[in-house]
DNA sequence: TAAAAAATTTAGACAATCCTAAAAATATTT
DNA sequence: AAATATTTTTAGGATTGTCTAAATTTTTTA
């Protein structure tokens, strides 16, 4: 087993959420942004990272993670995870408090730790904001979710993913009364700004901008 | 509030216990074994601890801890104890298995993390091994306790603490019954190699040897 | 397609932490 | 108290990861 150092975890943990979203190749910029680095510091890890093959680095042209760099970050994806929901469940933090302390978290190094946290849990299949957590087998397990900006008049979802785990954004879903596995329907949709009008567990009926339905996801 | 890294967090520690044993004056050699490091890298870090007023720190005599850097290292030392009541009472980790991630979860930085952790626990006095927490307010309550060799025929006490982490001491105790909380009667002493005879819990009656008895504390 | 703009990499420095080897200070022994 | 031994510090170098500035490559634009 290949060892990472800290640092190393967390520009492989960036490359694969970048990845993550589709891209078939990522930028040292990109990376460089995600990380709040420059772009010279992120040139040198992906030498590292290459060499330990984590990753296949093209100068130049861009990255693009391996199979063992996947398994190693969905690892550390995993431990984030798994943490987010000890703090939310067990430790009474809020959504928007988590994010922070489990990026230290997700770092610490015991494999029995983290399965015993796993059977604590009750093996626990998403986090607090919805995302899968990945399995002991390194696997990620995924629903099909489409984004609330997809759906249409009269469609109905139930809320199970937000992206995005900025505190401002998720503070604004406490407020509006946005929570995982509240039922949404489209009651209408704004052609001019493209913001949705939805009612939320047939009580409430809101107003929510683009930039807030592109970050919304539902199950059917 | 002045912020420390990983290993000055390190070295302050180990710096508060060596001079928790009663030490007037810590030597760079001592501190240099209890890290697993060389006396010059100690010479490096006392410089710097002396700087943030961690330490007063007189060259070629030797370092003492100041309240600053008592207070610091309290904090840390709260951490890890309570990591270590978690991982026992809720990850049913062993008392020999804890040490090791708990040096490691200590230095996660949030103080809502640990207070929310304390009461989850149900604000906890002591770690597993017997040792004291201490409190938010960076203050350590300590009971009165009696090392074990230093009671004579017939004393009782109640296993209150043991020293030394060490996996193969801890596991040592659980084969022979010496747990936290067990009444221990001292039936016998020898005088030759200051071995005990000792009887737990009313129940069976063992021999130890004095390096045994000096790493167990008793209170009556 | 040539020039300008943007992205990326390299070169060289800096900070933290570690080390070895040598120098300096202190302690011990005779 | 002088010689020896031990401890501690300094000097200088290695490593990891950061940065700025300059050089290089790619992309865009005109």
């Amino acid at each position: 087993m290949i060892s990472l150092s800290y640092t190393e975890e967390n520009y492989l943990k960036a490359i694969y959420h970048l990845s993550y979203l589709g891209k078939e190749c990522i930028t040292t910029n990109e990376i460089a942004e995600m990380l709040n680095t420059k772009p010279a510091s992120v040139s040198d890890m992906l030498k590292k990272l290459s060499q330990k093959e984590m990753i296949n680095y093209v100068k130049y042209y861009g990255v693009e993670i391996t199979d063992q760099g996947k398994s190693c970050a969905l690892k550390i994806v995993r431990k984030h995870r798994l943490w987010e929901v000890f703090l939310v469940e067990k430790l009474k933090f809020n959504w928007d408090e988590v994010h922070d302390v489990a990026e230290e978290l997700e770092h610490i190094q015991s494999n029995l730790l983290i399965e015993r946290l796993d059977h604590f849990l009750g093996f626990p299949k998403y986090d607090p904001h919805g995302d899968p957590i990945p399995g002991a087998d390194g696997l990620l397990r995924e629903k099909p979710q489409i984004g609330l900006c997809d759906l249409t008049i009269n469609d109905i979802g139930f809320l199970s993913n937000v992206k995005e785990a900025g505190v401002a954004f998720l503070q604004y879903c406490d407020k509006v009364g946005l929570k995982i596995g509240v039922k949404i329907k489209v009651i209408d949709k704004v052609s001019f700004d493209n913001s949705l009008e939805i009612e939320i567990d047939n009580i409430k009926t809101i107003s929510i901008s683009k930039e807030v339905s592109k970050n919304i996801f539902v199950t059917r």
